[in-house]
RNA sequence: GCCGAGAUAGCUCAACUGGUAGAGCAAUCGCUUCGUAAGCGAUAGGUUGUGGGUUCGAGUCCCAUUCUCGGCUCCA
């Protein structure tokens, strides 16, 4: 096991080095062909490499086969990586002389008195701290994937690069296996699932990243709906509804002007006030809980609504239903004391567990993000204490609640720590699928208060949850976890009856008719093309059960299914399928009856 | 927002270097009545995203614009 574990650890070094050594090697290619080129950075990443350069030229699709060719050539050269080594000054010098003005500026940052290393191969050298294999020799599979523009040290405000990104492995087959599986990955893809089965589609005349929900996707948002409806109606909180629209003034309340003004949509002038169309919940809801006094024996408030915002996402961010301008959101504040906190949050993060094992959701990461003493005053509100008072329960809370988490600094909210539920796109994006805020800053400014016991009005902390998200990016993923394969309870259509002949049309319309009345979403195919095609048709549209009927099942008084799959199942009972659906959905469970 | 690429029938795609837009599926209408992933035929469907320009002639070349895609940045 140690060995296996040791193997493993070498193997990623190799291939690390492996996919590192093929960026110098890139970008001695590109040296050779556009000559002026010059380089910024070029690292091994998850499942390859890739290396900026600064260029006249704009790189085009044409010219990666090209690149390729050469580094084919400079692979074919063995060429050997030496290391050399020179003092800070003189890797200065020798950059800028070449007018490397990037390298320059990375040798600038490090400390002063330290030796840098410079890797050669062939006619190429880079600044560079290795390692690097032998020789070009060793490089194997690649392929060069596309070009994209990419700021330089990642900051808008630094000159744009362009960059060439590539896949890199060991082997050849572990290559054409990687292509393999992310063509298969595509086929996933929500948006090309979301299109096939009518879930949701765009309009150019409604706008960028405003989804309409198509009828079959908002019978998936009805069922998330009722989930949350119940499972929070279980978990005591009280629901409201808000409008849409407000003043600028609340904004100037709760503090999020300064910060999110840029992502809100622009102010409209109305009857010379600034009224804003909301993109959060939060100020909305802080209002309800101002409205009437409110006691210590009232607490904890836990207020939900499924709340529609609107934000203005730069249009380059937009991404089919995983981020799009407006959305709907699993929200709820809870209102607590202090004393309360823990149970609380507790309760918040295990209604997070709860919705996972419900959609089978396994690979996620808990990412507990944390403010940054620098940020202070700028990205967060300026109150360290509670700062780090706040942090400190939130991860003993997490702590003690046994919930793994993975903690990121200066990640946070504007009025408190978070927890986000971090989840991968099939195409590989990563995305904040859930929300969980704690928030210490807004409800004072809001003036929120609770008399408590002692007779004195104390603030009460705000957790701001949404462990459902938004109904486009929580279904936008659904869609791909589950490749459309919903579920009964979320399947938009949940039978399709078909019958064979013209003959048992009658019978089977019957069993439409007893399914529709017993609550199930059925509808029908009694056309006159053949079984074969009825039945094609209904598996492409991922319909979780078929009753297929003719002259057999109308003299039994039964009914033929077959599942999504394809497994048949012979002489079922219509009572007894529509008890066993029934229950299926009820229990909202991810295994169907039959299978 | 930035860099790059793209947009052709409802969908998926074709149309060599400029020369009268085409196929499959879906739709409609017939025929077919069939036992578990596509029965056969016919019909209809387009100002080639939009607006300008070059040209005898533009889906194809140029400019602008909208939207989409791949990244970067961002993500309450």
């Amino acid at each position: 096991m140690a060995d296996d574990n040791k193997e493993e650890a070498a193997k990623e070094e190799f291939i690390h080095k492996m996919r590192h050594s093929l960026a110098h090697v890139l970008a001695e290619a590109v040296a050779e062909l556009f000559p002026g080129v010059k380089f910024g950075i070029g690292p091994a990443i998850e499942n390859g490499f890739y290396y900026d350069f600064a260029l006249e030229h704009h790189f085009t699709p044409e010219d990666l086969p090209k690149i390729e060719k050469k580094m084919k050539h400079i692979m074919a050269q063995t060429q050997k990586f030496e290391r050399v080594e020179l003092p800070r000054a003189e890797a200065l010098k020798h950059f800028a002389d070449k007018g490397e003005n990037f390298k320059v500026e990375l040798i600038n940052d490090l400390p002063e008195g330290s030796v840098i290393s410079i890797y050669k191969n062939g006619p190429f050298e880079d600044l560079c701290k290795g390692p690097h294999v032998e020789h070009t020799g060793k490089l194997k599979a690649f392929k060069l994937m596309s070009i994209a523009g990419a700021y330089w040290r990642g900051s808008e405000k630094n000159p744009m690069l362009q960059r060439i990104y590539a896949v890199a492995f060991e082997t050849q087959d572990e290559l054409n296996a990687y292509l393999k599986q992310q063509e298969e990955a595509a086929k996933r893809d929500h948006r090309k699932i979301g299109k096939q089965l009518e879930i949701f589609t765009f309009d150019d005349d409604i706008g960028p990243g405003l989804p309409l929900w198509l009828p079959n996707g908002a019978i998936m948002i009805e069922e998330l709906e009722k989930l949350a409806k119940e499972t929070e109606a279980a978990a005591g909180y009280v629901r409201v509804k808000t409008p849409h629209l407000c003043k600028e003034t609340l904004y100037q309340k709760s503090g999020h002007l300064p910060y999110y003004a840029e992502s809100m949509f622009p102010a409209m002038d109305i009857d010379g006030q600034k009224y804003y169309i909301k993109p959060m919940n939060c100020p909305h809801h802080h209002k309800i809980y101002g409205s009437k006094p409110r006691s210590y024996r009232d607490l904890p408030v836990r207020m939900a609504e499924y709340g529609t915002c609107y934000r203005y996402e730069q249009s380059g961010e937009l991404f089919g239903l995983m981020r799009v301008r407006s959305m709907q959101m699993n929200d709820a504040h809870i209102y607590c004391t202090p004393e309360q906190f823990q149970e609380e949050f507790l309760a918040v993060c295990r209604m997070y567990l709860g919705y996972f094992k419900i959609f089978g959701i396994e690979k996620y990461v808990m990412r507990f993000s944390t403010h940054a003493p620098e940020g202070l005053g700028k990205k967060y509100v300026d109150n360290p204490e509670l700062w780090a008072s706040t942090e400190i329960m939130v991860r003993d809370t997490l702590v003690s609640g046994g919930i793994p988490f993975k903690e990121i600094p200066n990640e946070a909210a504007f009025y408190g720590p978070k927890i986000d539920v971090q989840v991968w796109s099939v195409i590989g994006k990563e995305f904040s699928l859930a929300t969980n805020q704690v928030d210490f800053a807004v409800p004072a400014r809001f003036e929120l208060v609770y008399k408590d016991s002692d007779g004195k009005e104390k603030t009460p902390l705000c957790i701001h949850r949404a462990p459902l998200g938004t109904h486009e990016r929580f279904i936008g993923f659904l869609i791909e976890h589950f490749a459309g394969n919903f579920p009964l309870w979320l399947s938009p259509l949940q039978v399709k009856v078909m019958s064979i002949t013209e003959e048992s049309e009658a019978y089977a319309r019957g069993i439409e008719a007893k399914l529709k009345a017993a609550g199930l979403r059925a509808a029908g195919n009694y056309g006159s093309e053949t079984i074969n095609a009825k039945v094609r048709e209904a598996s492409v549209e991922k319909t979780p059960y078929m009753v297929v009927v003719g002259k057999k099942e109308m003299d039994a008084g039964t009914v033929t299914l077959r599942l999504r799959g394809g497994k048949q199942v012979f002489g079922v009972s219509l009572a007894e399928f529509i008890e066993n659906l029934r229950k299926e959905a009820a229990e909202r469970l991810l295994t169907g009856t039959y299978v």
